[in-house]
DNA sequence: GTGAAAGCGCTAACAA
DNA sequence: TTGTTAGCGCTTTCAC
C-alpha cells in the first residue's frame, strides 16, 4: 500500500505538500504540483480513508437511512437512493446504507463514531423516534462540524413538526390542485379519489394528507364535487371501492388516482363496465412517471420527482456541512403531464 | 466527544484494556469488564470509526455495487439491497451504496483507499470490465487482509468466467427444468416461453439463456414441444408475441413467463381472448412472490430467492474476511409455489 | 511557497 | 489478567 510519504519521498517534497496538493487549501506552485501529481500516477497512491478521517474528523460519508418496510412504492425510494448516491459522489461524498432496523440507534452509532458526516432519513414518520436526536442538528454555528455534535441531518418527506429540521418533498397540496384544476377545465365536476390504503392515512400521513387538503380546497373553490375513498390495492379491493363510488355518485366523471397498486385494477374494471378512457371519464395520476407510461391507457399524471428530491436532500446536506445555512422545508412544485387518460367531460361535448 | 482513554481513566484501567473488553481478544476478569462497561455507558462511549479503521486496517464496511439502469426488476433489487444491509449489521458491517457509474474506477478507489474490507457485485455483465480487479481477490493467504490487497468480492449473478470469483445465484438452469417438470406432470405438452426483452439475451445475458438451457434440456428430456419468444414488457409488445405464438402453434397450453413487466398484459390478453386460466392455459411465472401473489390471477411460480442471495453473498464475504475459505459458485435451489394459474391440460381431461 | 512535527483515537505487539 | 507503548497515515498548526 502506497502512503502519503512515499509520494512525497518520490516527488522530493514534505508529506504536508502532498497533503496540500491533494486538498487545495494552500497554494502550491506549479513545478512542485505537477512533480507530485507525477509520483501520485506512477505509485498508485489512494488516501487512506481511515487515517483521512482520524486526521480530519470528516469522514466524508453521508448516511442514508432508508425503511425497512417496503409498503412505500420500493421502485421510487431505490430511485431516490441512487440519486443520493451519484449526487452525494459528485460532491465528494459516499453513501451508507442504514436500514430502519435498528431505528433511532443507528442514528447515535453513525452520529457517535463519526462514521458518517451527516443522514438522510427517507420515509419519516408524522412523529418519528429519531426526530429529537436530529433537531437543531448541523446547525452551522462552527466553522467545522465535529464528531459527537449533533449530525447535520435532511429528510425526505415531512414529519408533523418540522421545526429545527431540514426536509425536502414534493408540494403534495399543490399536487392535490393542480390535479382538481386540470380536470376542471376539462369541464369535470364531480371528481373520486382514489387514494392509499387506509393505514396510510393513520400511519405516516403526511404527503396523503396534505394531498387531500389541496384536492379538497381547491375543488371546493371550484365548485366541484369531490368523493374520497382509500383504497387497499390490488383487484378485488378496487372492484369494491369503484362499486361504491357510482353507486353513491354516478355523475363521477374524474378520477385522481394515489395509489401505485390500484392504477391497473382501475383502468381493467373501467373498461370491463365498458367506461372509455378519457371519453366516458378521465384519469389522473399521482405516481412515478414509469407507472404512468407503462400503464395500458397513457395516464396523465403528477410524477414524483424521485431524482429531484434525492438531488436536493444532497445539496442541502452538503451546504450544512460547509458551513452555509440553507432553507428549512424545501415544498418541490409539482409538473402535471397531460397524457392519453384526461379528455373533455361527457357532458360538456354534448 | 467521548474517547477510549477517558473511558479508561474514569474505570481506573488502561487504554488498552478497554479496546480488548470491545474486541473480546483477549480475556478479561469479570470485574474489569463490568467497571469497563459501565463507565462506557455512562460516559456515553462510540469508538471513533476512522481511528479504529486506521489502526486495525479494518473498515468494517462492506461496499454494495448496484447497477445504475434499471432495467432489472428493481424491487429485487432493492430486496437484496435491504438484505444486505441487515445481514451485514448482524456481523458487525455496514454497507457503502456504489451506483456503477463510476465504473472500474469505483473498485480502485474504494479498495485503495481502504474505504471497505470488500464488495458485492450487483448485476455483473457476462464479460464485465469489473472482473480483471476482483478475481483471485481476497484469497484468505494471509490471516489478516490488508489495505490494498485485492479486495474480497461476492457477485451477485454469474459471468461467462467465473475462475477465481465467489459468486451467489438463483440456479436458473434448475428453474426452467422445475417449470418444465410441473407442467408436464399436468399434461401440457406444448409450452411456449415468453422470455426477457432481446437486449437482455445480448447484454447480461446469463441468467436468461441458463433459464433457457433449464427449459430446453428437460421439455426434450420429457418429450414436449417448446416455443421460445423474447418480448419486451407491456401490452402491445405482448399483443403481437401472444398472437404469434397461437398463430405457429395452437395447440399450445402451457405458458413460463420470465418477464416481469408482461406477466399482467399476458394475463390480460389471455382474458380478453377467452382463454381461462387455468382451465385452457396454464401459467408459470419466474418472478418475485409479490409479483405472483399481487397478479390479476394468482401466479405458478418459482420466486426469485432475493433475500436469500443478499444473505448468502455477505455470509461469503464474512467468512472470506474471516479468513475461512469459502465456495466458489453457489447455486440456489429453486422452489416452485403451486397458485391458481396452473392446471390440468384441457386435452388431459377429456 | 515549503517543511517539521504534533497529534487525531485506536489496536496490538511486547512486557509484566 | 493487565499495563505500556509504538505506531496506523493523514491533516494542520507553526515556523521559515
Amino acid at each position: 500500500m502506497v502512503t502519503l510519504a512515499e509520494v512525497a519521498q518520490h516527488a522530493g517534497v514534505s508529506a504536508s505538500t502532498v497533503s496540500y496538493v491533494l486538498s487545495g487549501k494552500r497554494s502550491i506552485s506549479a513545478n512542485t504540483r505537477q512533480r507530485v501529481e507525477q509520483s501520485i500516477r506512477e505509485l498508485g497512491y489512494h488516501p487512506n480513508a481511515g487515517a483521512r478521517a482520524l486526521a480530519s474528523s470528516r469522514s466524508n460519508i453521508i448516511a442514508l437511512m432508508i425503511p425497512l418496510r417496503t409498503d412505500m412504492y420500493v421502485p421510487v425510494m431505490m430511485e431516490i437512493a441512487i440519486a443520493v448516491a451519484t449526487t452525494a459522489r459528485t460532491h465528494g461524498y459516499d453513501v451508507l446504507l442504514l436500514t430502519g432496523e435498528e431505528g433511532p440507534d443507528a442514528v447515535r452509532r453513525v452520529t457517535g463514531s463519526g462514521l458518517a458526516d451527516a443522514m438522510i432519513l427517507m420515509d419519516v414518520e408524522l412523529d418519528d423516534e429519531r426526530l429529537p436526536l436530529l433537531r437543531d442538528g448541523g446547525a452551522p454555528a462552527r466553522a467545522k462540524p465535529r464528531v459527537g455534535d449533533h449530525q447535520p441531518s435532511v429528510l425526505i418527506g415531512l414529519p408533523a413538526d418540522t421545526a429545527g429540521l431540514t426536509c425536502v418533498d414534493l408540494d403534495f397540496k399543490a399536487t392535490g390542485a393542480l390535479c382538481v384544476e386540470h380536470l376542471a377545465k376539462l369541464g369535470h365536476r364531480d371528481i373520486a379519489v382514489i387514494g392509499e390504503a387506509p393505514a396510510v392515512y393513520e400511519r405516516h400521513t403526511g404527503f396523503a394528507e396534505r394531498t387531500l387538503d389541496g384536492l379538497r380546497l381547491r375543488s371546493q373553490e371550484l365548485g366541484m364535487r369531490l368523493l374520497h375513498r382509500p383504497c387497499e390495492g390490488g383487484y378485488d379491493a378496487m372492484a369494491v371501492t369503484l362499486a361504491r363510488i357510482f353507486d353513491e355518485r354516478p355523475s363521477t366523471t374524474g378520477f385522481v388516482v394515489q395509489n401505485e397498486s390500484a392504477v391497473e385494477p382501475l383502468l381493467a374494471l373501467l373498461r370491463q363496465q365498458g367506461r372509455a378512457v378519457p371519453e366516458d371519464v378521465s384519469v389522473v395520476a399521482i405516481c412515478p412517471d414509469q407507472v404512468a407510461t407503462q400503464a395500458s391507457v397513457r395516464l396523465t399524471s403528477v410524477s414524483i420527482p424521485a431524482q429531484e428530491m434525492g438531488r436536493h436532500a444532497v445539496r442541502q446536506l452538503v451546504a450544512k456541512l460547509d458551513g452555509h445555512g440553507s432553507d428549512e422545508v424545501v415544498l418541490i412544485a409539482p409538473e402535471l403531464t397531460v397524457r392519453a387518460s384526461t379528455g373533455p367531460a361527457p357532458s360538456a361535448t354534448h
